[in-house]
DNA sequence: TATGAATGAGCGTTCATTCAT
DNA sequence: GATGAATGAACGCTCATTCAT
């Protein structure tokens, strides 16, 4: 019989894989693919270099399962948006609320960084491309235009202010140090670039 | 006997250098510090891996030199700024035009880049936390208060909207790869932002 | 109270040193000292990794104690030989025919291999060639001076004789996978070697 | 203008090439593929490990590349043998004669010993497992069944002759270390086992 | 001055061994 | 006694930097 029982193991196993990723996204986010060495991690993560990798084939593996599983997330929030309550205005507000949050911080950080750079894992880089831009925008291009129908929004290629409205959301997480002293502007500033 | 004079010998200097420091900017600005290897330097340049060394002492001093030119000649132009004919909206709008202009996309997207990553050089860091936010801002500071004073600009902690606008321009300089479809919003559709 | 005792403890404890050391036997013939991994014999013993550091001190002491009670083994079935009925050429014969036997198998290459190689156990390494050549042979000896007393081997320095006809037989043991196809010649054929 | 042309260059690569090949040889005949680290094959070759690298993509790509040119070599030689003046008898006694010969000694122990490990890179697995059975042995065997014909060989199916001769052969070459006594027999003296 | 071969420190990764359970 | 999670030394490999030419 073992000393721990299967139910345990798995557990901690369970536990030591979030430990890790937590401690990785964190470190990605902050530093990039390239400046995060798999000894910061173990660090942040209070563990040993070595075993990263019981938990992960390679640093490679580790930020691509990183990757995919904020994208799934991600997908998943804006695929819930449209169901909500509310005129498209108020939807894209709260989108938006969300995403400034301090909790998602880092998840979006990390997205967004190994987005501006080549230097990512081939198959990470496969999953960007194919993801963000043409599922979750899609979704959100309808409230786009149903915000424009409404007269809410302003006029012109909603595509194109879908795209300018999300780099500067996505810009402005990414500033996010530079901007300690002041903090992200709210919401209801952002929608200025919205209305009519 | 020399078969070149001093004063060739200082051109062809001069001109290596400037050539060595215009290849690692077009690849510091799109691979980022780490992800540019000197050898991706030396064939940018057109040059063997060994010359880099004899013009620049280090990777990192040749990382630090270009930021600290670029942040000298951006802080020139913002000097000349403020003696600009025209509103303060007039003038905003001016720099917010160039920034958004194509020959100094790669100045930019380095510096840009450089401020979002622990992973650079100490030295540049220092530059960059220096001078970027105190002198630059500092300058354009008075510009906007002169802006909301003349109820061109939204009113508040006019620092606050400064740095808020800024971010916005920054992180759309930085979006440049995924903004191909669309181009970026022109400074008119920009200025919505500062606008009450 | 302990539920089980001493004896059965003992017992318990001489089983499974022996399922780790036929586990690593097969093992390490099939690839090599370095090649075998603790976790393969682990597996193939169908026992965890950790436990086989409680019965052997190390990979090395496992590696060694292997190849110590195998060269023990063969000496005593050398020992055997020479009070054996027979003619000196039907008593190499009974030899020859017991190595190429198939449950000796492993055991004969994983000597084999281990005698090609640098990489095994410094300890390893002394007790094969101590034994193997001097204490083997010189039992073997003393029969092939009587087989070409008695005319039956061909003539000339019988050290010489004997090393060669030895190698022989074991790399042909040691071909085994690539035999495959053929099979082992039998001890008839490989006597043709020994007679004048 | 360069200061070495581009002749002098090339030249260099080449011995640097060859160098480094040479050392591998050497350590990976003695050590086998895990044995042999490439901090050996430096010492031996007497250059820093890092160049190694500058020559060959990798250590797997280092030993494919010498088992590669090996077999090839070895390949050229039996060709030319079938068009060798001489009996049967004669054109395999010098083969035998040129295998056990002191100047190709490494490449055949490298081979050898390769093909007796699954521990080697795949690539090299491959082109051993296609070429040496098929290519080669099939040239021989033509002129073993020329040998029986002329009552030069012992009878029987002539493909099991030839694999038990050349698996002595073989492994004989293999023994070298411990043949160090009494050297390698002669070929007149292997002949033996061919004869009716 | 210019070259590119050569170096070596440091990274990602493996695996024998330890140890809490 | 038995487990397998955890460690760390050592390996293969990269790349900024040096140096003979």
């Amino acid at each position: 019989m073992s000393p721990l029982n299967k139910h345990q193991l798995n557990q901690i196993r369970d536990e030591r894989r979030e430990q890790i990723k937590q401690a990785a996204l964190i470190r990605f986010a902050r530093h990039g693919y390239l400046g995060t060495k798999t000894s910061m991690i173990a660090a942040e993560a209070g563990i040993s270099e070595g075993l990263i990798f019981r938990y992960f084939k390679s640093k490679d593996v580790l930020f691509t399962t990183l990757v995919q599983e904020l994208i799934e997330e991600a997908k998943l929030e804006t695929e819930n948006l449209q169901y909500l309550p509310g005129s498209p205005f108020e939807q894209i507000k709260a989108l938006t609320t969300g995403m400034l949050d301090e909790s998602s911080k880092y998840a979006f950080m990390l997205i967004l960084r190994a987005r501006k750079t080549d230097e990512i894992p081939e198959e990470a880089a496969r999953i960007l491309e194919q993801h963000s831009e043409d599922v979750i925008l899609e979704r959100l291009i309808s409230i786009f235009i149903q915000g424009q129908e409404a007269g809410e929004f302003s006029p012109g290629d909603p595509r194109k202010l879908l795209a300018w409205y999300f780099s500067i959301i996505n810009c402005l997480i990414m500033e996010e140090v530079a901007m300690e002293e002041y903090g992200l502007p709210n919401a209801d500033y952002l929608m200025r670039f919205l209305k009519t």
